[in-house]
DNA sequence: CTTAGGG
DNA sequence: CCCTAAG
């Protein structure tokens, strides 16, 4: 193996001696890390695709006229998640049963389930290429209460890196539903159209009904102001319980000290100075600039905004290095989602007078044309994860509800149900919800699950999804249909309105889809990349390359070890050595992750300890001008 | 762009 | 894995 080497670099010899035994003593410092609460999908999806009923039992304690901007935009709550017992797989490609993202160590059990139900008679079934296949999560709670599980390390696939490969491409047609636990309203049958959307809305991001969006007193971080109106709308009947959403798994081993990790000991409320403006920069910063752009550019006032985002030109270079060889061909078009199958049941109507009870169900929720370019060997459990990344994504843009009567829209939210006819027994099977992404939010035109993940063979709930912004205009796209054709050439037409509303036809639902598209030229912009746990070959490639070349020439250990690897950068692998210095350096009761054998952790001890007295000597030589060893 | 080191 | 200062 050739190692090319910097000019700069011919001083340095690179014969490798034996290495003598030191004992260890390196201990990198560490620190804790909270990862971010990031909103589950599953907790989204639920609230989205909850079973919506309305029913009309205490309509003297309701609000005449509730209306939509009332509870339109709810800040996002987690809704405690619980555990569930009736997932139902549905995973016709024989897999099974298969968790996306397990909970690992936290404290309450989180599953999620994503099914895989196949449409199309077009695939072969045998092998592993997830190609036109029909995506659907599936999900089914059980009880009234808002409930749901949720993966908790979902929600930060983000930021993936563009590799070279061949990808299979789902097909367009796919359609995303779900159905979910329900949730109980109440509303007036005589309420607003605006109630009705209310209603639905409610139930919308947070998972929570507007009436007990105040009631969080205790929720962590006081940092949005709760809706005012909270208490004007004791409409829901939803048992909803919140709780942190923690990613309590994430404890990634480069940021959590030794002496926090075993125990959760985080500390969630603590920020010193320092911290809370760094977590508020890095976290809400991002998060508003990611905003920013959509609102920003939907306005057409600052399209550059985000373009501009403050970067330093180092960032950009390191960032670059991921670009180059980014052969991204998954293609996603968040259309809006529509409620379908809703149907209603009506209870002792009463025509005449304003007592109706009315039941209004949301049977299921589909997100048509979802394109995922998968590539051959992904394993369904990514594309499990890449589903969910997708529709976090989505629903994290915020989603505005529409209310269909007998397929027409109703635009009016003043009116009445009663006005818009929708207390009519006889057309209530005729409702219609869409769900649509708010203000082009999404932000993930690409999605991509990398290849070459599965190193030892079989994990299949490794998160290996991750999603990948890249410009519409790059590379070539891969063959799509007419209507991926057409959803892509939006997308690039409607570069100055994010907001821009597209009529896609949907092969799987009559009604128009519409499409938001929200193209900002990169959208994923500070997202962080996926994290992806170094696989047992990659450790022994990187133990082979540092023991002959050293601990301060990462560069040329990636060239050596890693030269084909894209997605590990110098960096990467000069971290990774880090916390293998680590890990060896602890009992091996305290090592977390995939097991990395002890001779190679003795190996990484031995060349730790040889490198950096050689790095030490070598600063001694050259500091005293001349001395030989 | 690379390294080194803190987060 | 991110960020950044410093070569």
């Amino acid at each position: 193996m050739v190692v090319r080497k910097r000019l700069d670099y011919g001083s340095r010899g690179h014969q490798v001696p034996a290495m003598p035994r030191v004992p260890s003593s390196a201990r990198g410092k560490r620190s804790t890390r909270r990862k971010k609460d990031e909103m589950c999908a599953f907790d989204l999806l639920a609230t989205v695709a909850g079973s919506l009923l309305v029913d009309h039992e205490n309509s003297s304690t309701v609000p005449e006229k509730v209306t939509a901007a009332s509870t339109y935009s709810r800040k996002r709550k987690s809704v405690k998640a619980e555990q569930r017992d009736d997932v139902l797989p549905l995973n016709t490609m024989g897999v099974g049963n298969c968790i996306v993202g397990s909970g690992g160590a936290s404290a309450s059990p989180r599953q999620t389930n994503i099914c895989l139900a196949e449409n199309s008679s077009t695939q072969n079934e045998t092998d592993s290429v997830l190609e036109s296949l029909t995506v659907k999560p599936d999900m089914l709670v059980k009880d009234p209460l808002f409930s749901c599980t949720k993966a908790s390390n979902c929600g930060h696939g983000l930021g993936g890196i563009p590799e070279s490969g061949a990808s299979g491409i789902c097909h367009p047609g796919s359609a995303l539903s779900l159905e979910a636990n329900q949730v109980q309203v109440q509303q007036p049958i005589d309420g607003d159209t605006a109630a009705l959307y209310s209603l639905v809305s409610s139930v919308d991001l947070d998972g929570r009904p507007p009436a007990l969006v105040s009631s969080d007193s205790s929720s962590g971080m006081p940092l949005f102001s709760h809706d005012k109106d909270h208490n004007t709308s004791p409409l829901c009947h939803a048992e909803v319980q919140h709780a942190a959403d923690r990613d309590d798994d994430e404890n990634s081993s480069w940021c959590t000290h030794p002496c926090t990790t075993g125990n959760k000991s985080y500390m969630p409320h603590y920020t010193g100075d320092n911290r809370i403006r760094k977590l508020y920069a890095s976290k809400f910063g991002k998060a508003a600039r990611n905003k920013m752009c959509g609102e920003m550019s939907n306005k057409g006032s600052k399209q550059n905004f985000c373009g501009n985002k403050i970067s330093t030109t180092r960032q950009k270079v390191q960032r670059a290095m991921f670009k180059r060889k980014k052969i991204v061909r998954r293609h996603f078009t968040p259309s809006s989602a529509k409620a379908s199958g809703a149907s209603f049941s009506v209870e002792g109507q009463n025509p005449g007078s304003e007592d109706y009870n009315v039941k209004l169900r949301i049977k299921s929720f589909t997100i048509p044309e979802l394109f995922i370019e998968i590539p051959e060997n992904a394993t369904v459990g990514s594309l499990k994860r890449t589903v969910m990344d997708v529709v976090t994504s989505i629903i994290e843009g915020g989603l505005r509800v529409g209310v269909l009567l007998e397929g027409k829209n109703i635009q009016d939210d003043n009116r009445t149900l009663r006005q818009a006819r929708i207390s009519q027994g006889d057309n209530l099977d005729n409702i219609d919800f869409t769900l649509e992404c708010e203000a082009g939010q999404y932000s993930s035109p690409g999605i991509r699950i990398p290849e070459g993940m599965d190193f030892l063979g079989a994990d299949a709930m490794k998160p290996l999804a991750m999603i990948k912004c890249e410009e519409p205009f790059s590379e070539t796209k891969a063959s799509y249909n007419h209507q991926h054709s057409l959803a892509e050439m939006t997308m690039q037409e409607t570069s100055t309105s994010s907001q821009a509303i597209v009529p896609v036809a949907s092969p799987k639902s009559e009604a128009l889809a519409i499409v938001p598209v929200c193209k900002s030229k990169r959208p994923a912009m500070g997202q962080r990349r996926i994290r992806r746990p170094f696989s047992l070959p990659e450790v022994e490639a990187l133990v082979d390359a540092v023991e002959q070349l050293g601990t301060g020439r990462w560069r040329d250990v990636k060239m050596l070890g890693f030269d084909n690897t894209d997605h590990r950068t110098y960096v990467d692998l000069k971290d990774k050595w880090k916390t293998l210095v680590h890990t060896a350096s602890i009992s091996p009761q305290q090592r977390r992750g995939e097991p990395v054998p002890q001779g190679l952790l003795d190996r990484v001890l031995v060349a730790q300890a040889y490198w950096s007295q050689q790095q030490q000597l070598s600063g001694k030589a050259s500091g005293q001008g001349s001395s030989s060893c």
